[in-house]
DNA sequence: GCTTTCCTTGACACCGGTGTCAGGACGCGC
DNA sequence: GCGCGTCCTGACACCGGTGTCAAGGAAAGC
């Protein structure tokens, strides 16, 4: 309840009672509107001397242009809107949180549209979405991402966008790469060097790329270490904490049961452990698990999960610095003008050697 | 990366190559654009047949009014604020989607905004934001909702808000009651009943006020059993793992430790079981922990924790139906038009008989 | 010195709606 | 038939910016 005391209000010098507006800037600064214009837009057709001279009145009165009136003029918003269709929370939070990291200050504000990509109005949805707002740019977050219709209307309106997508796409400067099968090697290698030999698979569902680069990284990883994914030990699930579990029951099912599993993210670890510990197995020592995304759950379980690192806060930063990159203030950090991410494992509790 | 064949694009029949206007209307239709507008706005003193001639052409044309146009004119967006400073994603989430489950459609849209109140400039920061965007209305979930500065800013400007708190705040038709202190009762009547005496409890930080009642209703609880929080079992932590992994520490030191902790989230619930594992202690068992929240973490631990259920989903519901009112189409659900949610047990693994 | 060219600036229409207010149509009472 | 109130509609200015284009002034070329 208590809070350090703030700052007195500082009262921005008002006009008139209300929000200067452009007019009273001009007319303060006796030149025409069209001058200031040119100002706040940073255009280069400007004398130095009147540039500062109006800065010196913007900065008195606290002008700050009206977004509608800018965006009805100019066909183009300040807004930047996240269009996903993603299961994990954790995910969405931290694609948000870094995406606002960039565009906090700048002006501009985001907008979020989750959606269900297999729904039947899904493309008019959207359409109707980035037509109506006149977006500055979207930000697509798998498995949006991979969407060729959606990326079609997106083209269509001459909306901004970046993918972000596993696996390098055909429009470099439209996306970021996350890379994730040589996470999903590292994770298999590392099970093989614990010594295991049968391990399991819990892959994402088929409508997500990251779920075909996954399971192909880590088979990559196995044949590294002349293992193979043998075919009841890959099992099909759908990202989520309750087809996990039961992918997992399935497995411990089996006559021989695996002794690591290798899951295609977070939630579905945590279910793969909880089928583990009814089957009255122990984790990390009679199975081990890993997962992917190393979402704070992973950190929160018993033992915590292995789990392959993804920076999503980070891959936010980058595609929002890709999206509006001249319009923002200042030089980005040179980390976030990248377009690549790679993945890294996290090793933890849930992942031992293997006993025989 | 199969999907469902789509239905074909419906084409919405276009004006010229572009989006039609009022104006595109008001020539088909033979009316003024003012008529237009008082139509598209609802306006009662249209003629029925007046209204349906221009109705059918707006729907001919796929007409649909561009927001930015309207928000110059009337001064005033179609964009809802959720303004908060919480740690926990999955509450946000469920936030958002509860709002958007609400707005989705009307014509609205949903523009985040996390904070940290106790910056210097917070107060500055959301004025600046609620200025420019014009905001429809926002949100505030606590902590954000018990800042009485931010609440006459928000009126300062005419912007309308709903604050969602754990107790009836003075202007009951801007707020969403959550009665947190009823749930937090209720776990320690639960702990009681079980046999426990010697109960600890982890709370929030003092910037929540959920934190106070979290801790008052538990209180009240041990009291109808006839028992008392002694004072060493009654720690301050700060909502996050880490806070509740101290916390638990603390408490599993102690000469005569509990046998049962009510923590005032589910993530230093989480914090806290680690806490007792590493004293070689088994949840459920040995020592009783009930959470926060009911978030999906309290069902992804081991063994699964009890814990308050808050219906947040429902909550940010409630809350934009509440803002939007007579904006929306047609009637809300009833539960939507309520103001008020109680909490409810949730009991799960994590809580045992008290054992001597 | 005069013309040409480039740079800088402003006038004005326009973006697509809403607010104000005046005026026409209509029904009613006398 | 006239006056009056009610209901409905449209003309027009305006919201606060940007795009177009032409003009003014300075610098460069002859």
């Amino acid at each position: 309840m208590t809070l350090k005391p703030r700052r007195t209000k500082v009262e921005p010098p008002k006009f008139n009672g209300k929000r200067p507006t452009i007019n009273d800037v001009a007319r303060l600064a006796r030149v025409s509107k069209k001058t200031v214009s040119r100002i706040i837009n940073k255009s280069p057709f400007v004398k130095e001397k009147t540039r500062e001279h109006v800065d010196a009145i913007i900065k008195e009165l606290g002008y700050r242009p009206d977004p509608m009136a800018q965006g009805l003029a100019s066909k183009r918003s300040f807004l930047v809107g996240l269009i996903y269709d993603q299961p994990n929370p954790q995910y969405v939070i931290d694609m948000q949180q870094g995406i606002l990291d960039v565009i906090r200050g700048s002006g501009f504000e985001l907008l979020v549209h989750p959606c269900r990509r297999q729904a039947p109005d899904f493309l008019q949805n959207v359409r109707a979405f980035v037509e109506r707002q006149k977006l500055a740019g979207v930000v697509l977050p798998p498995s949006v991402s991979e969407d060729d219709a959606l990326i079609k209307i997106l083209q269509e309106f001459d909306c901004p966008y970046v993918r972000i997508a596993s696996v390098p796409l055909d429009e470099p400067e439209h996306s970021i790469v996350t890379h994730d099968a040589e996470g999903a090697q590292e994770a298999a290698e590392h099970l093989a060097e614990l010594g295991h030999t049968r391990i399991a698979h819990v892959s994402g569902p088929d409508t997500f790329r990251s779920a075909h680069e996954r399971r192909a990284g880590f088979v990559k990883g196995l044949k590294a270490h002349k293992l193979k994914l043998e075919r009841e030990l890959d099992v099909k699930a759908a990202y989520t904490f309750q087809s996990g579990l039961e992918a997992g029951r399935k497995l411990m099912e089996l006559a021989d049961p695996p002794t690591a599993i290798f899951c295609g993210n977070d939630e579905m670890a945590a279910g793969v452990c909880q089928a583990v510990r009814e089957a009255g197995r122990e984790i990390g020592k009679h199975v081990s698990v890993v997962g992917f995304d190393d979402s704070p759950l992973a950190s929160r379980l018993w033992p915590a999960l292995t789990s392959v690192l993804l920076p999503i806060r980070l891959m936010g930063r980058m595609a929002s610095t890709r999206l509006l990159g001249d319009s923002l203030i200042g030089e980005p950090p040179p980390e976030e003008a990248l377009g690549e991410v790679h993945p890294k494992l996290v090793v933890r509790g849930s992942t031992g050697p293997h006993r025989i």
